[in-house]
DNA sequence: ACCATGACTCCAT
DNA sequence: CATGGAGCCATGG
């Protein structure tokens, strides 16, 4: 599998999110200096299945909402590694807003 | 280059 | 709140 530039850049700032934080599909896309290309985002993680080096649990939607075809066990698993972290959940599926990291 | 797909986002209904 | 369409873009066939 061929790394592709932009794949390779969304890892690398997945890994500086720190622990107890999210960052936004779109936040990043915007990091990498393409703000309308979250979608490539997401499927740059969902390709790239790497939870050993690349925390993608820390990465949810704009509404702060875990991904429901999170590749590594579902929204599920995410919720659990994302409270094991000390991330707090608004609701079922939401983490609260006030743990995206500011870019 | 074209088409289909998708862990997105925005907007309309 | 649910649903759907449009727009954008990387990726693979």
């Amino acid at each position: 599998m061929k790394k592709s530039n932009f794949s390779n850049r969304v890892y690398q700032v997945v890994q500086e999110v720190p622990v107890g934080r999210v960052v936004t599909y779109g936040q990043i896309a915007k990091k990498l200096g393409k703000p309308k290309t979250a979608q490539a985002v997401g499927k740059a993680l969902h390709q790239n299945p790497n939870p050993k080096e690349i925390p993608c649990h820390r990465v949810v939607n704009h509404f702060g909402r875990v991904a429901k075809n999170y590749a590594f066990g579902g929204e599920i698993a995410q919720k659990k590694q994302l409270i094991a972290e000390g991330i707090k959940f608004k609701n079922k599926n939401y983490v609260n807003l006030k743990y995206i990291t500011i870019l």
